[in-house]
DNA sequence: TCAATGACGTATC
DNA sequence: CGATACGCCATTG
């Protein structure tokens, strides 16, 4: 648990329900480019339940949890039970992409 | 050390 | 739309 994670989950926390946010784009508002890999890593291994790690996605628009985890099917329902349409596992990024504005970032994060 | 490995992204074909 | 190739980089063995 480092700083990095940190910065990260403080911005997945951000994102509201029936939204989505991909993992570059997650990296990009945590000041953090090209480190979308690094997302992953830090949803993948924090405990924290307050955290809404389900509404990240790649940047197709698709879930990423390979099918074979019991995750995949986790993420799949709980993005259904918000309200999101979805194709498949693909979502449908037209109606769902979340997109905040400079004043809600600068608001809300301490950096 | 060092090569392999990802819940990734973009470019190409 | 699917498949491949590469760039990227923390973590793992």
């Amino acid at each position: 648990m480092n700083l990095l994670h940190q910065r990260i989950l403080a911005v997945v926390k951000l994102i509201p329900p029936g939204y989505v946010a991909s993992y570059g784009q997650v990296a990009d508002l945590a000041g953090l480019p090209k480190r979308a890999r690094l997302v992953s890593k830090a949803l993948k291994s924090t405990r924290d339940s307050l955290i809404p790690w389900h509404r990240v996605v790649n940047s197709q628009g698709k879930i990423s949890i390979p099918t074979q985890e019991p995750a995949h099917r986790l993420q799949l329902s709980l993005l259904r039970g918000e309200g999101i349409e979805m194709t498949g596992v693909k979502v449908n990024l037209a109606k769902h992409h979340w997109q905040p504005s400079l004043e809600t970032l600068l608001f809300e994060l301490q950096f």
